[in-house]
DNA sequence: CAGTGGTCTAGACCACGCG
DNA sequence: GCGTGGTCTAGACCACTGA
């Protein structure tokens, strides 16, 4: 797997960020010293420290210099677009999945129109509830085109099944909108939740868009409040 | 107020997507075109394409070009760090703002540690609440470096802190760490919002940065669940 | 194959911070 | 005045799409 050049230089900068040998509150080289380092152009360097930025390990002060920033490494990033499997492994918790549901189905009404579709094409269910430390917490209903998801089984559903869309599937996953309320629970997310004395549920609403630009998957993920965290880093933008 | 040339293509074409001249799933011109058409280098485009691309406006496909992706003009901005000014001018709704304390003052150990203070320096504190159809719906209680924002008025808490700050003291607002969680109503939150029957506050905590990385603002923003919406756009980092 | 976007280069000029 | 980052250019080569 051979990688970008700027690729190479922004892991390597973000290596060096995480491990401290670049300090908060200090400064990285300079443009120009990056590019002589790395043997490289300076637009190059530039699009390394872009990615930087965007992700939060730096800030550019213009006449000075590029500022690392404070960053929790083990902050709960969902605004990035990560798997529950990718997440777990970053917390570290006990996590466990059960998978209520698996069936393809034809779409009702509320489901075609979430995933903006026209003819009855099928679509694949998938319900899971999410454990931590043994309560189950997170209620999560998948719903995908199936004619991009073909080969879907419990034990991939159990694991994530972004892994396999990703590695087995070769679909490239790009972009996604969410939107976040607080509703009543259902009565599914009574039965399928360990609510306790929870009045309220979060509901993230995901739609998860390929490569192409094609809208292929709708998620909704339903959490107990008191296990609910979301964390995000944002620029502002002026335009 | 003279523009940056990417900067004036992205705004001619973000208007042109909004106004649809170019429609959700039609591929804008390609690279080479729009470089001809702006009289300028591909580059230049391309940074613009670019930011098209982190807004949600378009998705890029190689070998094809850029697709107009859809886009909710009204949704809620909260990922792009907007004001609640800004937020209601978009939403167009009824909204009104009460100052309910404003006051410089030592801050207490909790605040010093939530903007990373190791001096005493004063800090300006504000409580407002908003209102929305006449009812107390949000609480925002906001702590700010002294030293940075001096000559805050009430009127001007009243109207927007942040247009002050970039207006009239030139501070330029850069980004900002932002974390959601569903809480208990404290006293002050049954004080000071319309709660009705409602069990739960969402509770939305914003470290905002400065230009130059300097922390200047903690600011935690309470919400009655049932006015609370939060919409993100996010695409997918491998690294 | 021609056309598209993705990466990379070498160089230019500008605006800003700081001494 | 010097070093920093911000913008812009003209051109090169590559990888991918689709006819």
């Amino acid at each position: 797997m051979v990688k970008n050049k700027y690729e190479l230089i922004y892991q390597d900068l973000a290596e060096q960020i995480d491990d401290g040998v670049y300090l908060v509150n200090s400064y990285l080289p300079s443009e120009n010293e990056l590019k002589a380092r790395y043997e490289t152009s300076r637009e190059t360097v530039r699009k390394a420290l872009r990615e930087l930025s965007e992700h939060g390990y730096i800030q550019k002060v213009r006449g000075k210099g590029s500022v690392v920033i404070p960053r929790n490494k083990f902050d709960f990033p969902v605004s990035g677009l990560v798997s529950f499997k990718e997440l777990a492994e970053k917390l570290n918790q006990s996590v466990e999945t059960d998978v209520n549901r698996l069936q393809t189905v034809i779409p009702s009404r509320h489901i075609k129109k979430q995933l903006n579709l026209e003819t009855d094409a099928a679509v694949v269910e998938v319900i899971r509830t999410r454990k931590l430390g043994g309560e189950r917490v997170i209620l999560d209903k998948d719903y995908l085109l199936e004619e991009k998801v073909t080969g879907l089984t419990e034990a991939i559903c159990k694991d994530s099944i972004y892994h396999y869309l990703e590695t087995a599937l070769g679909l490239v996953i790009s972009f996604a909108k969410k939107e976040i309320t607080i509703e009543e629970p259902t009565v599914e997310d009574r039965e399928c939740l360990d609510l306790d004395g929870f009045h309220n549920v979060v509901v993230i609403k995901n739609y998860v868009y390929l490569d192409d630009a094609t809208l292929f998957q709708y998620t909704e993920s339903r959490h107990r409040p008191d296990r609910f965290r979301f964390v995000d880093f944002a620029r502002r933008h002026t335009h």
